[in-house]
RNA sequence: GGGCUCGUGGUCUAGUCGGUUAUGACGCGGCCUUUACAAGGCUGAGGUCGGUGGUUCGAAUCCGCCCGAGCCCA
């Protein structure tokens, strides 16, 4: 036991609990055989250096689950892992460096990208530590160190069958200069300009056709009319000429085409947009690739050669004009499809590329065995799924990434992949072990430069966690516990790693995935600097403490709903655990070493009752822990503390542990330790320093409050319980009827008097009830000495309601316009009641109605009347 | 355009497989130094549960429509 300091100072505590825990190896996962095995699939978070608020979020949930995990005796692996390749690292270090990443070797300009990277992820791992994440740090994986990208590799080559190298449309960010997957690919509401063209007719009449990308124009391979369209009856077949760049286009029926849209008649190019692709293949039209891949037009564009898109934009609209072909310009709304890391609006470029097969209905299969929360999460996933109509493109023009393990032939072109037992290799530094090609047998390899989307690293972190292929092979893989997942990546990560999972070892990745949602700005809005609305953990905890900031996140909604970052509920929450250590102070007080080895304790109603409530507590919290409902397990745990505990058992114990007999005062002594540890044990995963600073201040209590057991406690029967309950409610009837009438709380009363129709053999154990209100109390049963006055009714609408069906709502009229002492005394004498409803005689149980009554003194007599829902009190103040 | 989620006192939130007076917090008013706690206790005001129509004896809760907010997709 320590002695604790008067006040209540997150700081102190925090600093002093992390320090402790530092070189322990309280959160180590242990690999126990008797032991259920809890794995969580952490999200391994871009290394920006920044851990903001909404990372808070979803790792306080993260830790509640890992902590309440080990309560319940499981084996928690709390890992923590860092995506870190990608393009915003090589920026960065371009910028900071002031060089272009051409400037430098490859291996070099890696060198730095990973120098960077260390600095972003320590500081990211500063704010972990500071929120008190019970993280297991000898399970940290980095995907730029070999020895995990050697694992994205070996994943690669295991999957080879659905790799394939082909040439093929893919979104290209010309910014970037690389392939993007469709997942990378943002609509953004943009206002642009839809300019009307005419096309002159080659031996025919000019056509128009309206556009947003005049630019394209030297792309342009067709004219697409919808097959019904009756303004171009007859004309399909024709030959147009396409204005300023003079290639001859032929004019197409194809059903896609919207006929509403404009003159109905529509330019297909090489390629705007998706659609364009879709026509393209279906009709075998020509290629014309007019962009290069850093988003200039290329010499197929003329005179416009060089330019860059918008410059060309404007330059190919105002020749349309000075020639005469642009016949009318307006601006439109229009949704363009953006790079989701640049925002730079990205073409659609045929290159070579590798892919990687999607089967739709494996995906969509897998994901129905896991269990989303909340449950609709499932349907964005299943919608992203279906909606798939291109293979993954995996190759990324890049520099910091996992290489992709390839050559190829430099004399026939053969690509030749890399064998498992040579990995990790960088191709571009090595040759294969294959030596020969195998298709013309020359000798001479060039190593594959691009490199692997980022998403290829991160979708294989449940199989990477469970120890594969060091520990366990593909096919021993069995799905681990829990995926915490923002919903926002859920057609990326969660969609790839289901995919990748369910292909490398055939089960579903996960058991369940864990959404969370996003954290707005105290004001309600999306968190944003031009806002000024942005709280950083950091600040947070400087204001009000990492335990109460968890818990106002906890307590921010239940999971998968946004969460608005509540200052004033950190500042309740820093009320509450003042609280707690108000309370842990006052017990320390009056335990010992002793107190947790008392035998066979000689309890009272009272201990009875804290004991059955912080019991019936455990079990509901348990529940909600389990179906992670954080913010109804939280509320849970505070209600009790604070209600039951403090207010009403503290007081009631006080007398017996301040000049109780020792038996009874060791009985109150034994069952408040017993409820206050259990709520510790209950309050760890949310408040893990405060909690670990009370448990260790009780005096008998061993070891950490977070290598503790899930409270198990006695069982008592019902009544017994509910006994002390009413002992507890009149202590607390009273203490407020004392604050009313302006009277000391401890002020002493001649004597109390309680009626109750308690049900049941035992008697009302009055003596800490005697102490706890400064009087001697009387039981009486039967009526108070005083005047009942019936002053009305209070209808079972539960009972009559169903009933007398359509008849209900008269007869509860009756019942309330009858006289209320007449219903009394007929209830009492008959048991029923005969009443007049609607002039036909209706007979009502005797139970499904009340007769509310006041209770009056009679007249002469000093002493008040204080009702409860069970019991009546009488106050003689003496 | 399609889909999903949500709308509860000033603010945030619980309750939503129908059942009496709708939960709590923060804030606001009043009263109170009581041997853990004034970062406390007691108490008060404040809500036509987005609107509307329906189902039902009975709707915050179920159904239809409308309005509003947000997200995902096109």
């Amino acid at each position: 036991m320590t002695d604790l300091p008067d006040d209540y100072d997150p700081d102190r505590i925090e600093q002093h609990w992390r320090d402790q825990w530092r070189d322990t190896d309280l959160y180590a996962y242990e690999d126990h055989e008797d032991r259920p095995d809890y794995i969580i699939d952490t999200p391994p978070p871009y290394p920006t250096g920044n851990l903001h608020i909404g990372h808070g979020l979803q790792w306080s949930y993260i830790d509640f689950a890992a902590r309440y995990h080990r309560l319940k005796g499981d084996d928690v692996l709390f890992p923590q892992g860092w995506d870190c390749h990608g393009l915003p690292t090589e920026v960065k270090v371009e910028e900071n460096h002031g060089i272009h990443r051409t400037d430098v070797s490859r291996e070099e300009f890696r060198d730095l990208c990973i120098e960077h990277t260390e600095e972003q992820i320590d500081s990211m791992k500063e704010t972990m530590d500071e929120l008190g994440f019970s993280i297991d740090w000898s399970a940290e994986f980095r995907t730029m160190d070999e020895s995990y990208w050697g694992k994205t590799q070996r994943s690669f080559v295991e999957m080879e069958d659905d790799v394939h190298r082909d040439e093929h449309p893919v979104n290209w960010c010309p910014r970037c200069e690389t392939a993007i997957a469709d997942a990378e690919v943002e609509k953004e509401d943009r206002t642009g300009t839809l300019y009307q063209v005419a096309f002159d007719g080659v031996e025919t009449d000019p056509i128009e056709i309206a556009t947003t990308r005049p630019e394209l124009l030297p792309a342009c391979v067709a004219i697409a009319v919808d097959p019904e369209d009756e303004r171009y009856e007859g004309r399909v077949g024709d030959t147009f000429e396409v204005p300023l760049f003079g290639q001859e286009v032929e004019l197409i029926a194809d059903e896609d085409v919207d006929g509403e849209f404009g003159t109905g008649a529509v330019m297909i190019c090489t390629f705007g947009d998706k659609q364009d692709v879709d026509w393209w293949a279906r009709h075998d039209l020509d290629l014309r690739p007019v962009l290069t891949e850093d988003g200039h037009l290329n010499d197929l564009a003329g005179e416009f050669e060089g330019q860059t898109i918008p410059e060309a934009k404007e330059n190919v609209a105002e020749a349309l004009d000075d020639a005469g072909h642009l016949v009318d310009e307006n601006s439109t709304e229009q949704a363009v499809g953006v790079c989701w890391r640049c925002d730079t609006p990205i073409e659609i470029l045929s290159k070579e590329q590798w892919f990687v097969r999607i089967d739709q209905d494996a995906i969509v299969e897998k994901a129905k065995e896991v269990e989303w929360i909340p449950d609709h999460m499932y349907a964005r996933l299943e919608e992203w799924a279906e909606g798939m109509d291109w293979d993954w493109v995996i190759s990324r023009q890049r520099v910091f990434a996992t290489p992709i393990p390839a050559w190829e032939c430099q004399e026939c072109g053969h690509w030749h992949v890399a064998e498992v037992e040579e990995l990790p290799v960088d191709p571009t530094e090595t040759d294969p072990a294959v030596g020969a090609c195998p298709e013309c047998e020359a000798e001479e390899w060039v190593g594959e430069t691009d490199v692997m989307d980022t998403w290829m690293d991160s979708s294989i972190t449940p199989l990477h966690i469970s120890g594969w292929p060091e520990e366990i092979t593909r096919e021993e893989f069995e799905p681990v516990a829990l995926r915490p997942q923002g919903h926002d990546i859920i057609r990326t990560w969660a969609f790839y790693t289901l995919l990748r999972t369910g292909k490398l070892t055939d089960e579903r990745p996960w058991d369940t995935v864990l959404v969370n949602g996003m954290v707005f700005g105290p004001d309600g809005n999306k968190m944003s600097k031009s806002r000024g609305n942005v709280v950083t953990p950091r600040e947070a905890i400087d204001d009000y403490g990492a335990d109460a900031v968890r818990q106002a996140l906890a307590l921010g909604g239940q999971p998968g709903a946004d969460v608005q970052f509540q200052p004033k509920e950190a500042t309740s929450a820093s009320r509450f655990n003042t609280k707690v250590w108000n309370i842990t102070k006052f017990a320390a007080g009056h335990l010992d070493e002793r107190t947790v080895d008392i035998e066979d304790p000689a309890y009272r109603d009272a201990d009875r009752w804290i004991l059955g409530r912080a019991a019936q507590v455990a079990e509901r919290v348990d529940e909600a822990m389990q179906e992670y409902r954080y913010d109804s397990a939280l509320r849970e745990v505070r209600e009790f503390v604070w209600h039951d505990l403090a207010d009403d058992y503290l007081e009631l114990v006080k007398g017996r542990l301040y000049e109780g007999r020792p038996g009874e005062r060791n009985a109150a002594r034994h069952a408040l330790l017993t409820a206050l540890s259990s709520s510790l044990r209950m309050l760890s995963p949310f408040a893990p320093f405060l909690a670990e600073e009370a448990y260790d201040a009780l005096p008998g209590l061993d070891g950490s409050v977070h290598a503790a057991e899930w409270p198990t406690l006695p069982d008592f029967d019902e009544e017994t319980v509910d006994r002390g309950q009413l002992v507890a409610d009149v202590a607390s009837e009273i203490r407020s009827w004392k604050s009313e009438q302006g009277m000391a709380l401890n002020a002493e009363l001649d004597r109390i008097e309680v009626f109750t129709d308690l049900e049941g053999d035992g008697a009302l154990d009055t003596y800490d009830l005697s102490s706890a209100v400064n009087a001697p109390v009387y039981l009486e049963s039967g009526r108070p000495n005083v005047e009942l006055v019936p002053v009305g009714v209070d209808p079972d609408h539960a009972s009559i309601g169903p009933k007398f069906r359509d008849e209900a709502g008269a007869v509860i009229g009756a019942l309330e316009a009858a006289d209320p002492a007449a219903l009394k005394a007929q209830q009492e004498t008959n048991g029923e009641v005969e009443l007049d409803v609607n002039g036909e005689a209706v007979t009502l149980d005797a139970d499904a109605f009340e007769v509310v009554e006041e209770q009056q003194a009679a007249s002469g007599e000093e002493v008040e009347v204080v009702e409860l829902d069970d019991a009546t009190v009488l106050v003689y103040e003496g």
